[in-house]
DNA sequence: TTGAAAGCGGTACCAA
DNA sequence: TTGGTACCGCTTTCAA
């Protein structure tokens, strides 16, 4: 059996199918008799008639669609973005289409072909291997198609970038001036340019106060827990030991302060933990992490208003949105423990 | 300016759009000369074509893509379920389209309507709501349209349900044992039906062990961890104050540990948390949490995999899959404490 | 107030 | 080996 069609509810109302078509849309230019749309609307209910919406979006041109893609389910900074894109795109009527792409290069390609293939109306793209999809995505963005990167402003499309230098700067100015010089950094990104302006500012922090940077200190790991876990266990036996952890993400945060806790470390006493993304965990970990907001909601709700102001102007100027990430102090760092 | 058809490539390449056809879909049963094939797909790379998939959807029936419906992205458990489908799904070449609720049934019904309404091949849904989109969805799967619910079973279609009766009972033993009697329970789920069962094994072990149940023990919660504080903190409050807690979820868990810390009091010495679901996190929380764990990315997989068998055999008999959760005990649980 | 028919961008059959 | 064309389900003029 298939699914009944504009047709079967023509036949079955005793209409054309054009008069069905006015009814399912309530097309108020077009005056219908009462009695001839609830004979639609009767024979609608019967056959569970829905349109395809694959044949409306062909022929009227617009799919009332969003695609969002993300690089990562685990990550919970993702989360609040999808949150904040989905609800500024239901807001204003359209639907949300999400996929991930588990950090996987083939699977990004594979994605970003399946949402724009379905020609949604437009894209969101927070890309972690942005080469690869570089000119097939300058094309579609010449040819006025909405494409909004996050995270990204490296191509020639709207873009809404979190800032993490002065943030960045302030988290390493805080650990600095509480007398830690031995900072360790957990590293744990799906591509490294993604972050590498954070890199950079630990790095000059540390320079500009004088202190030698320590190769062994900088730990590159994967996305998941267990390897915020390892890392952390991998710079706790360094020696000396740090007497602080910088963390890329929340996500990651939490395995490190597991590998803390083991260690039969104190917070913030004995060592001190901070990371970037505050996400609504972290103000409830034990303790509290000082994290750097970056603000995930907002980050998608500013994406989806640009994708939806280009769709009703195809035309207008690029925009950057800049959000400028702040720290936020909490129970996870003190004072460096004195000569251990 | 318009994105490149099948057309467009035609012209470019001098040949008919049946042979853009053949050619885009390496069509091995037809022969095509090399010179002819690689006309065409020079005109392809030109224009930056690709095909239009609702055009291709709508005349080849299938769309490639199976819907998968969560209702809240905040809850870690649903992600490793996201990640289940997701993997089976691509592996076996289909794209997934993911919506999310918001543990809001006006959305909840609207995203299944944009997934039905896009005719994915198959549907997989968590609902929360499901009173109100049972008769549509019993519509669709009698006319065979592949419709795979997951963790209830009570509409007529395959689904895959984890049972928690045993492993519930068996955290209740565990804390019973322990000691505990005062045992409180965070029970912030979208929707109350969906844990019934939780809810009933918990009050007949009680009842089972002799201990009258205390109404202001079981807390209905929000679903977001700052929910689960507050009531962790409410549940604190009770005199004489619970030795253990009973969490519905991890991510509500986090919000409980907090509060416990807040008020001074050491897990396990002082009070016992337990939750559900034992998502990646529970393991590298302070201390570690004692979970059931119901495996999401099992629940997730057999879940894709009884949508796909079903795309494949739209008529053979409804399969149920019954997943058992177990409980892993972990340092969050121990003796209750005596006589404070 | 309603109906007939063209066309959106593909696929697949039948002819050439 | 390639081209012509009907048709998938819907929207939208244009006529009746």
């Amino acid at each position: 059996m298939k699914r009944p069609t504009q047709t079967d509810v023509a036949k079955l109302a005793g209409v054309s199918r054009a008069t069905v078509s006015y009814v399912i849309n309530n097309r108020t230019d077009i005056a219908i008799t009462n009695g001839t749309r609830s004979r639609v609307l009767d024979a609608v209910a019967k056959l569970n008639y829905a349109p395809d919406a694959r044949a409306q979006s062909l022929r009227s041109g617009g799919s009332n669609a969003v695609g969002l893609l993300i690089p990562d389910l685990h990550n919970p900074h993702y989360w609040s973005i999808v949150q904040g894109v989905e609800d500024t795109v239901r807001e204003n009527g359209y639907d949300l289409l999400l996929t991930s792409t588990s950090l996987n290069p083939e699977r990004e390609a594979r994605t970003l072909a399946g949402l724009t293939g379905r020609r949604v109306d437009a894209l969101i793209l927070i890309l972690s291997f942005l080469e690869q999809s570089k000119t097939s995505l300058t094309h579609l963005a010449a040819n006025a198609y909405p494409v909004v990167t996050l995270g990204n402003a490296s191509l020639n499309v709207d873009a809404v970038v979190t800032t993490y230098r002065t943030a960045t700067a302030q988290i390493m100015a805080h650990l600095l001036q509480l007398g830690h010089t031995r900072i360790g950094f957990i590293f744990g990104v799906g591509s490294k340019e993604l972050a590498t302006n954070r890199m950079e500012v630990y790095e000059q922090s540390l320079a500009a106060a004088g202190i030698p940077i320590d190769k062994s200190l900088i730990d590159y790991s994967g996305p998941r827990i267990e390897d915020g876990y390892q890392a952390a266990q991998r710079l706790l036996s360094r020696t000396p030991r740090p007497t602080a952890l910088l963390v890329i993400n929340d996500w990651l945060a939490i395995g490190a302060l597991r590998a803390v806790g083991e260690a039969g470390l104190r917070l913030p006493e004995d060592i001190s933990v901070a990371s970037f993304d505050d996400t609504e965990m972290a103000a409830f970990l034990n303790p509290p992490l000082t994290s750097v907001r970056s603000n995930g909601y907002t980050l998608g709700s500013e994406a989806a208003t640009l994708a939806l102001e280009r769709i009703r102007q195809p035309d207008r100027p690029i925009r950057r949105v800049q959000i400028e990430a702040e720290l936020v102090v909490r129970g996870s760092t003190g004072p460096a423990a004195r000569g251990q």
